[in-house]
DNA sequence: ACCTGAACACCGTTCAAGT
DNA sequence: ACCTGAACACCGTTCAAGT
């Protein structure tokens, strides 16, 4: 908090979105307001208005944020399993997802909002990181591991796995004990992702 | 709309949480507001706090009933299904939750809806919902057309792809054009559903 | 029991004005 | 450029009062 009266001097947008997420990872969306995340910032709510069109553009733009950050992630974790075949490096995707998701609710409580619309939306980050999936199953296709499928609708259900898990999970739908919350879903995407393999 | 002054005269109650459902199936949760389901209802915006704590609890009242039609189609769905092994089953089963989430967006919206808190909340619908899957997995390992693990593992897994499947298109985060919905996301669940099987 | 008048402390958003 | 004073039309929720 600072002196009212005086200029925020800096970044500002960026102020606003890491308290967005500072709160997002303990609350829902819909329970946080524009006013609270400027009044924790200590500057007037139209400041915000300078650098996000509206409430839902300052959330939709911490998620995208999100999305770089996953996607980030699972690279890095890709990269250590550069030897592997597809069925490690798959298992290896999953659980850098999951452990973005409990490491960083609030950004993933972010990404995973509905859409309020579906209009049409330029490519963004989250299509970036489905497409890192994509790129894996096309691997573990070309060498044999996986039945030579639809590419799209085989990365699109592996996807949809990890996001029901995360997300029932985010969403306080499901309880998993946190110590265990990364060997268990791991267990349970091991499984989905054996349904793909060449038999 | 009824002319002001006249009492509701009738269930209040089922006409709120009617008239909550109708906006759902084109609004997110968070967009519709307890002046406005009572406003479209004729009734003083006061008058829902003799039927419901909060607009919260309107909500998963809504959420609730919603669990308790999903339950019910899933098991007439399974009825005609009676002499069929697990796997037919659970296809069956799957097809029905996603049909439900399809023609029922308005519930099915209230039913995904994330818990602002993990309150230590009593047995409800949905926990009803997700026993019926966890009886037809149990049957498929009594049958040996699964391999013997945990079975709330198993159904969990099941679950959860269901439930990331239908609440991203729900959530327009991706998009499947509806007349092919139930087919794609059949085969989808088909691939997830071979990982449990018994080789 | 069921409903509302009046009121409170909040929202998101806009416009015109300050430095 | 970046920020705010004043204002508007909304919210959710409570309390005391009407039939």
């Amino acid at each position: 908090m600072k002196p009212s009266g005086a200029y925020h001097h800096g970044d500002l947008e960026r102020a606003l979105k890491t308290e967005t997420v500072r709160l997002l990872a303990t609350t829902e969306a819909d329970a946080i307001s524009l006013r609270e995340v400027a009044r924790n910032v200590g500057v007037d709510h139209r400041a915000a208005y300078r650098h996000f069109a509206d409430r839902e553009t300052l959330i939709a733009d911490v998620a995208e944020d999100g999305y770089c950050a996953l996607s980030a992630q699972l690279e890095a974790g890709l990269a250590k399993h550069a030897e592997e075949g597809a069925v490690h490096r798959l298992l290896q995707f999953a659980r850098a997802y999951v452990q973005f998701s409990l490491k960083e609710p609030g950004y993933y409580r972010a990404m995973i909002r509905p859409r309020l619309v579906d209009k049409d939306r330029p490519a963004d980050a989250g299509d970036a990181a489905l497409a890192i999936l994509e790129r894996e199953v096309r691997k573990g296709i070309a060498s044999g591991e996986f039945a030579d499928d639809d590419v799209t609708e085989l990365a699109v259900g592996l996807w949809s796995h990890l996001h029901g898990l995360a997300s029932l999970i985010a969403g306080r739908r499901l309880y998993v004990k946190p110590s265990i919350a990364v060997a268990y879903t791991n267990r349970i995407f091991e499984r989905s992702l054996r349904g793909l393999q060449q038999r």
